[in-house]
DNA sequence: AAGCCAACCAACCGCCCCGGG
DNA sequence: ACCCGGGGCGGTTGGTTGGCT
């Protein structure tokens, strides 16, 4: 038994794609739009995988593209971004504008990693490969190890996640470090015991337009034994409408692009 | 000029997720 | 609740390019 396959690999064309067959691709999605990727090669007269098709359209033909050598910043941000979804290109995607999860991949493993271990941090961890450069975490009286990866899940009210991927996997020291940094809350309350604040930056519906800037607070629960590890979370919330440059981390004081609501909720969340 | 090698990147493969029936 | 199919994703491959000897 077994899958039948996506299409007729015997009658398919593979490999590089022609500039006739792009002409065809991109004319037949002008005209009708991104629509049924399976059906779309023989609607638009192509000998191709609709998958083929999809990839093609998404990564090299898209009208969006960005094309050229990645910037700094870009750098900087895929850097940042990896730190905290790890190998999950297509979020990474997702707040570069123009730019494609398969580009960024191929930018990471054939500079970034380099970049990394040139200065001497581990790119999968994150860390310092000798252990000596990278400030360690603050102790706490938490009993995560520092190493523990905290994992939780943001819900609404309605308990409708609005974290639509994956549970987001923060380490401690990553936290920590957010905590210093965010100057949202004061040293005092940054260093008591267990008490942590993050800020988040989350997207919302039509990735291009909505997004939500929370402020996490994790608070020690003294009615929790510690062993149970867990801990009550305040999602304090502002929706705003974010221009793209102000969201990948560009932001311009003079934008006016940017609209932000006073709308300010709390949510409940979790850890898993 | 030719050969070799590393770097780059487009494309493929196979698995997974999710929505619809 | 279950199955199926489409779409999406991450890992990998292999062709191309450019630099060096």
């Amino acid at each position: 038994m077994g899958r039948s396959p996506c299409c007729e690999k015997a009658h398919m064309n593979k490999g590089a794609w022609t500039k006739e067959e792009d002409q065809l691709l991109v004319d037949y999605i002008r005209k009708h739009g991104e629509g049924c990727w399976r059906s779309l090669p023989r609607a638009a007269g192509l000998q191709r995988c609709g998958k083929s098709c999809r990839l093609r359209w998404m990564n090299y033909l898209r009208p969006d593209l960005k094309r050229g050598n990645f910037a700094e910043e870009e750098d900087e941000l895929i850097i940042k971004l990896h730190s905290l979804f790890g190998n999950k290109w297509s979020l990474i995607a997702g707040r570069l504008p123009g730019r494609t999860d398969n580009e960024i991949k191929n930018y990471w493993n054939t500079h970034i990693k380099r970049k990394l271990l040139s200065r001497g941090i581990d790119p999968n961890t994150h860390r310092s490969i000798n252990g000596s450069t990278t400030p360690p975490p603050k102790t706490t009286k938490s009993s995560l190890q520092n190493d523990e990866p905290v994992r939780f899940e943001i819900s609404g009210p309605d308990q409708q996640r609005i974290v639509k991927p994956e549970p987001m996997v923060l380490d401690r020291e990553d936290a920590n470090n957010k905590c210093t940094s965010s100057g949202t809350t004061s040293e005092k309350d940054i260093q008591t015991d267990d008490d942590w604040v993050l800020n988040l930056e989350l997207s919302v519906g039509p990735a291009t337009t909505k997004s939500y800037r929370y402020e996490l607070t994790r608070k020690a629960n003294p009615d929790l034994a510690e062993s149970t590890r867990r801990w009550s979370f305040e999602l304090l919330g502002a929706q705003a409408e974010v221009c793209l440059c102000c969201r990948i981390g560009f932001h311009n004081e003079s934008c006016r692009n940017c609209r932000t609501s006073d709308v300010t909720t709390t949510w409940e969340s979790k850890i898993l």
